[in-house]
DNA sequence: CTGCATCCACTTTGATACTG
DNA sequence: CAGTATCAAAGTGGATGCAG
């Protein structure tokens, strides 16, 4: 066998056989926020030993799902982004951090709140029927970070960074840390903020991106009732030895 | 730290502390499809080492995903079976299935296809639409491998072994060994199989099971846009050592 | 038989130091 | 900036043992 695989002929197994390493998918996450360097991933994967994050660059790249690229011009050196395999993921990514959020004790004292979680979050609390039609780009500062959320007709772009337009309305929270999203959002809803530009968007903002309760889910995507409690009859169980 | 910990505050890293070790997502989809006992997993998980087996058990159970069931009269022993949170991965669990089966470099010979695959193949590709006010059961064997799929006024029940109630339908599907899904509604469209019992019923079970082109994903959640390629004009760049 | 526990060789991580 | 090198600790895979 190549590398470490279950050698099943299962989209999970091979899921977990391509992203299931340790740290694989914290890496995919912050991708997804935005492409970075290989100090970048250093540092928002704060924990991650240097070896870990290059063997696993290496193992995605190979994989398909991450490239390396050149940085050209001002910035030159190695920039590290997202395959369209690896894009892919997000429904996947998504679906996990959804149901991670719904088991936090609580708000763990000490944890940071990576960027690229609320970015994450803005992608999946953005409300396609509200945003119908709507068009307009937000910057959110907090705590020496930014990010942006751009919807164009109805479409959003989102990820780390100031927005790549210029946005039209600037919402900057005070805080020392960056905070979690519901307190993010709790924060903008209650207007404890900061704004710069077109002021009417702040209302838009907070129509589009709706927070639903943490781990729910979309109606078309809902668990099945499990399987009944029992074993079946033992004379009914599936004959031992195949065949 | 307690164990293993990321120290993000994130709903993914969360999610990855609590399922992301080796095996465990197995485990979980084998009891996504039904409730079974330490053996049953081993056999279904082949290779799977026994320490890991039930040191993963422990952990599952521990963090209130599994639950470990004594069971009564004519079976005995334990029986472990999912918690309702452990059902709630099923959406995370779908969606990287989904993204994994895009992913075989073709069909891997040798490789086994777990029951409990099929089983999630069935509610992944189920149509809640096509079974609007559908009532139906039916029976799925094939390589002496059972399943079943209840349909009651349009809601899916699904998992291994024998139909509950005693199928309307049952479809046998001549294998060697348990076929992936593709090739079992391969076989099923073209009536390459045996019935017993309404056989209306198996244009029915076409209707309703609709095979997504493997990785395709539903419309309202597609991945976004990615941002953009740059790593941001140096000034603008997030302030390092936090603001 | 089921449901593990133990032992051991091997691999992967984590932490840190160091280099082109 | 973008990694290697090194080494200890933890986790994994495989085999075997054993009680209820």
């Amino acid at each position: 066998m190549t590398r470490r695989e279950f050698g099943q002929y299962c989209g999970l197994a091979r899921a977990l056989e391509l992203v299931g390493e340790r740290w694989a998918l914290l890496i995919v996450r912050e991708l997804m926020a935005r492409p970075g360097r290989y100090t970048d991933l250093l540092e928002e994967l704060s924990g991650i030993p240097t070896n870990v994050l290059s063997t696993r660059l290496k193992e995605l790249e190979e994989a398909g799902i991450v490239e390396r690229r050149i940085a050209q011009a001002p910035q030159r050196g190695v920039v590290y982004a997202l395959t369209e395999a690896g894009q892919s993921l997000q429904t996947a990514v998504i679906a996990l951090a959804l149901w991670g959020n719904a088991r936090f004790d609580a708000h763990q004292v000490g944890y940071r709140v990576p960027l690229s979680s609320l970015v994450m979050a803005l992608r999946a609390t953005f409300d396609r029927e509200a945003a119908g039609g709507v068009t307009a780009s937000w910057e959110i500062r907090t705590a020496g970070a930014v990010l942006h959320a751009v919807v164009t007709d109805g479409q959003l772009t989102s990820g780390a960074g100031p927005a790549p337009t210029g946005p039209d309305l600037t919402i900057t929270v005070a805080a020392d840390a960056v905070p979690p999203y519901q307190e993010l959002m709790r924060a903008i809803g209650l207007g404890e903020v900061e704004l710069s530009g077109r002021r009417s968007l702040l209302e838009t903002f907070a129509d589009v991106f709706i927070p639903r309760s943490a781990g729910s889910v979309p109606a078309d995507r809902q668990p099945h009732p499990p399987a009944e409690d029992v074993t079946g009859p033992a004379g009914v169980r599936r004959s031992r030895g195949r065949g």
